[in-house]
DNA sequence: ATGCACTCTGTACCCAACTACAGAGTCAAG
DNA sequence: CTTGACTCTGTAGTTGGGTACAGAGTGCAT
């Protein structure tokens, strides 16, 4: 059962045949080895591959950043310095993530705590999650 | 100086004027009230939202989302049952994000780690981050 | 009182990330 | 050995989220 049809992934993963073959155009996915025919054939793990896209998308990367983060790995043929580094950059912008989701997290919460009451008061609680503090970071 | 033009709010938010419009456009910001030119006065704290939607869109959630998430609020037009519904489906979708966010980032700290030897081994340790486990959540 | 920056409406254009054909070939279950 | 689902390439269309004018009016510092 080792290798896989576009259709056969693309259900696994949840994405669309088309958007596989759009990923294997903007270089997110080699391109498989074909039959005779022209079918492609994918190694299963490529479900993974194409999973990770989809869950990174939805948290905000762009495909372009998505690209980076699957070239990250230990790699004779760039610099330990080099990934390392790479890698560093990329934690601070999910750091930075994480703590702007913490803090809506905390309004929320607020919010449905404050609601358990009746009053009509306050205005906008969500808003006071991602004030100001302006976290140093790079604005990607 | 409590009224602000478009141009000043835009930039102490940090998007375009342009931008501004198309938010309001888009009802993800209150229609302002003009003085008799046709000029938009803000009140200062439109920065405040203008900030949360620029945030919040680097975080994955579309201009809809954020729209409900900025209509989240202790609200006597709305049963407070609603509200915490509301309040805690986001929550649930928040902490799938943190989630995948945590599991990415323990990834690139594991790679770090491994890279500061020298060892060319390791295929791509980063897809292991969203691996499989398929958190229960709807999908959005 | 004038010039330069700013704002107005409206329309058009742009990019990322798909999504949908058309037209031709392929696979495999019955 | 046919037939219906699947795949191929290539090109075109769509959606979300802006961005860029054009042409006309406004504010204000000198």
């Amino acid at each position: 059962m080792k290798p896989m049809t576009i259709g056969e992934v693309a259900k696994a993963a949840e994405i669309g045949v088309e958007t596989v073959r759009f990923y294997e155009r903007e270089g997110l996915l080699a391109e498989p080895p074909r039959r005779q025919s022209g079918y492609r054939q994918y190694p299963p793990d490529t479900v993974r591959r194409l999973r990770f896209i989809r869950r990174a998308k939805e948290l905000g990367f762009t495909l372009k950043e998505i690209g980076e983060l699957l070239d990250l790995r230990v790699d004779p043929a760039r610099s330990c310095a080099d990934v390392r580094a790479l890698a560093r950059a990329k934690m601070a912008d999910i750091e930075a993530k994480m703590l702007d989701l913490a803090r809506i997290q905390a309004a929320l919460t607020e919010l449905e705590r404050t609601c358990r009451g009746k009053g009509p008061t306050s205005d906008c609680p969500i808003l006071d999650a991602l004030d100001e503090q302006e976290v140093t970071r790079g604005d990607r």
